[in-house]
DNA sequence: TTTAATTTGATCAAAATTAATCATAATTGA
DNA sequence: TCAATTATGATTAATTTTGATCAAATTAAA
């Protein structure tokens, strides 16, 4: 067994009890103590754990990977279902924006053949559209580990200096009285977003119809179109707005 | 049997078992265990293994962007030796640029648990420091997928609207008449990177030592460090330059 | 605080792996 | 065909890895 492997084995164990000691390392490892020392020794030498008297601790316990996969693949089947409906409206040689919602991440797969210009501050996005005939526009800025994409001032100043034909957007909410989301910084790249293309589509299942929280960032006449799972009673507030309504099964 | 019959063999194994001891090798294959230290030597120049005492392992399969791993595969001793005297210069609160180079990439590991802020147009460097305690902030842009990076007139512009304490940057040639790129993006960038940083570190392998390739975009007095494996002969040629050496073994 | 037990780093030696050198066999191209 | 290149193998020296011993440092206990 070489270092490498016990690298590998030690930060396993490193990452599955939060601590390793070196007896039972040399044991475990069949290897004698002072290899096992220097084996600690060197990955701590490389910051990838904290050397201890007899042993060694994890280095950053906090860490917690958020699974954004996750989020996309509840409900799969309904917002497969608006996407199929969404890439419809989506020719070769169209620019859209395309942001970080969980909906519209399931766009990728149906769009993946298209030649088209796709700007984005999804990283899940990006990673879907790698190696494909899309081309990619990052929008830059501070990473938010949470939502897998970037917000703040310099994402949304690096928006505005693109103009795209089509937006397809998630929202937290919406309703006759307007667009709503749960954080400021959501609601401002959404509403930048919105400004930069000629027509935005809402893609949206039935939870969010109706459902009006925290915070209001645009009217319901600043967009287009919603692409949406919604009954027709959920529906209805909104036929006195000039809102199209794609409406799927 | 030859060595692209031999090297399929082992690219099975490797992808079946993930490691091939060279004992054993030579065995199965019936070849000399020299010849099958020289095979495992030749895919590891190629990046298509990590080579390691009596045998090889396979590179990392998660990440994704193959042509890219595999560069950073290539030489990984030397660049993680280069890397780790980067490290050393990097502090709690510093706030860096990184680049898209493959050295610099490899830094990514040995930053992980530090409390930094890291500025990067590179995909990959992205993607090896989410959910660790460096906070990201993406440069956007126009994505290239052969360097996995963003690249242009946004990307440069958004650089410009960041100063930095320190910038780790990978070149494709570097002597005492400056440096230089493959490409015209790439300088660009580069060069961008350097204005805004307070100092910067060249990293490069000896093999990028004295070459002069293709389109010189800086004088050396505008960059005050270089860590490089490249011996003393080689960098005999900064010795009139006020050019910092930080040479590795 | 002092004492005992444990852990550690340094030094050296043994084992394994590797690189270097040279010789031989196989292949290639004229 | 033959010379030249390339691939392979054997040998040996150098390097790397590992382990053992023991004094020094650290921790725990009295």
């Amino acid at each position: 067994m070489n270092f490498q492997k016990r690298k590998q084995k030690i930060m396993e164990q490193l990452d599955r009890t939060g601590e390793v000691d070196i007896k039972e390392l040399a044991a475990e490892l069949d290897i004698s103590e002072i290899t096992a020392r220097r084996d600690l020794n060197q990955l701590a030498n490389d910051g990838l754990l904290y050397r201890t008297h007899g042993g060694a601790m994890k280095v950053d316990p906090l860490a917690k990977p958020h699974d954004f996969v996750n989020k996309a693949a509840q409900n799969a089947n309904v917002k497969d279902s608006i996407c199929r409906r969404a890439v419809e409206h989506i020719n070769d040689g169209d620019i859209i924006f395309m942001d970080c919602g969980s909906t519209v991440f399931r766009l990728c797969q149906f769009i993946k053949h298209k030649k088209i210009k796709v700007i984005t501050n999804s990283l899940p996005v990006i990673y879907e559209l790698q190696n494909c005939s899309v081309s990619i526009n990052i929008i830059g800025g501070e990473f938010n580990n949470e939502r897998q994409a970037t917000h703040g001032k310099i994402a949304n100043e690096h928006i505005a200096r693109y103009r795209a034909g089509k937006a397809f957007l998630g929202v937290d909410g919406i309703s006759a009285h307007g667009l709503f989301a749960n954080s400021e910084l959501e609601a401002e790249i959404t509403l930048m977003y919105i400004h930069q293309s000629a027509y935005t589509y809402v893609l949206c299942d039935d939870s969010k119809v109706g459902k009006e929280t925290y915070l209001k960032f645009a009217d319901i006449n600043q967009v287009e179109a919603i692409i949406t799972n919604a009954d027709d009673q959920k529906l209805a507030g909104f036929k006195d707005t000039a809102l199209t309504i794609l409406q799927v099964v």
